[in-house]
DNA sequence: TTGAATCCCATAAAATACCATGCTATACCA
DNA sequence: TGGTATAGCATGGTATTTTATGGGATTCAA
C-alpha cells in the first residue's frame, strides 16, 4: 500500500490522432489507489495542461468559499478560471485519456506530449517547450538557491 | 462513485425554436447522483443565466438569515433577487431543460447557449457574451495572478 | 379547442470501451 | 553474470455506446 499521493517522474508518450495518451502507469495505479479521478486544465500562467485529483479541486472550492463571499466578483472570476476550464477525464480499460482541442491547442502540443509530476499536481508539456522550461527553471535555481522561508508578502 | 459534486468545463449547445437545451452529460450525471434537482435564476450581477443544486440554495438560504437581519432591507432584497426569481428545471429523457422567456431574454440568448462551470453552480451564456467576459477575466488574471489569501476586508 | 409543455422516436456524430500487437523492463534461472 | 522467459505497458485499430438535436405525437391546462 502506498503512503504518498505524489506525482513523480516525468515521461513521454504519443498523442494519437483522436488526441489519446496513455496517462504513466504510475499516474492510473495513485488515481486507483486515491479512489479519485483526474482532472484537468489550462494553466494559467504557462503554455501547458495541468492536472490533479478531483478531491485537489474539492478543497479549492471550499477554500474559495471561504476567502470570498458569495455575491463577490472575485469568486466569480476565480470560479470562472479554475471550474469553467477544467473537466474530469477518466482513463479506459487501456489507461488513455482523450484530450480536447482547447487543452491542445494551449500546450501546443500536436503528437507527443510529456507528462511531468509536480506532487499534488502534475503538467502535461510540448516535448520542446518543456526542455526550455526546464532548462530555464534549473538554470535560475543555480543562481539563486530556493528557500522556503521566503516572505510570503514579497514573493512575487 | 463521484466524492465530488462540482459544476465543471464550458460547454455550448444549440438552443431549438421551442427553447429547449441539452444539459451537458456530466451536469445531468451530477443531478443524478447528487439525487437532487437544478435550480434555473437570472444573475443579479451579470447578464447570464445561474443555475445550481437544490441544496445550495437551501444553504443560501441559511447564508442570508446569518448575514443579515430578519427585518432588514437587505435581506428583503436579497430573498426577492434569488427566491422569487428561481425555479426548478427538470430534464427530459433526452436530456433538455426548457428555459423561460425571462431567463433567455435577461441572458440574450436565441439560438446557442454556452454552460459554464463554477463549481458549486453554473451559468448559461450568451456565446459571444461569455467570450468577452472569459477574455476579461483571463486577462485581469494574468496580470495579477490570483491568491485565496487576499483581505476580505480590501476586497472589492 | 387551442396553445403550450412534455414525451418519444430517429439519426448523425462524437466519445468511449474493447481487442490485438509489439516493445520494454523486470524477474528468473542457469 | 549473462541469457531467457514473462508480465506490464504503450499504442494502433475497431466496435459499441452515449450524446446532442431535429421532428412529431401526446398530454395538460386555460
Amino acid at each position: 500500500m502506498r503512503k504518498t499521493f505524489l506525482f513523480m517522474d516525468t515521461v513521454t508518450n504519443k498523442v494519437d490522432a483522436k488526441g489519446r495518451v496513455s496517462l504513466p502507469a504510475e499516474y492510473r495505479a495513485l488515481v486507483k489507489e486515491a479512489n479519485s479521478e483526474i482532472v484537468c486544465y489550462r494553466s494559467i500562467s504557462q503554455p501547458c495542461i495541468e492536472g490533479c485529483l478531483e478531491d485537489l479541486l474539492e478543497k479549492l472550492a471550499a477554500d474559495i468559499e471561504n476567502a470570498t463571499d458569495f455575491f463577490s466578483e472575485t469568486q466569480d472570476n476565480l470560479t470562472n478560471l479554475i471550474f469553467g476550464d477544467a473537466r474530469r477525464y477518466t482513463f479506459d480499460t487501456t489507461g488513455r485519456i482523450m484530450l480536447s482541442e482547447k487543452l491542445l491547442a494551449h500546450a501546443h502540443i500536436t503528437d507527443s506530449a510529456v507528462f511531468v509530476g509536480k506532487g499534488r499536481k502534475f503538467q502535461i508539456w510540448n516535448p520542446e517547450n518543456y526542455a526550455k522550461e526546464e532548462a530555464r527553471i534549473r538554470a535560475a535555481a543555480l543562481k539563486c538557491r530556493p528557500s522556503l522561508h521566503l516572505n510570503k508578502e514579497t514573493e512575487k
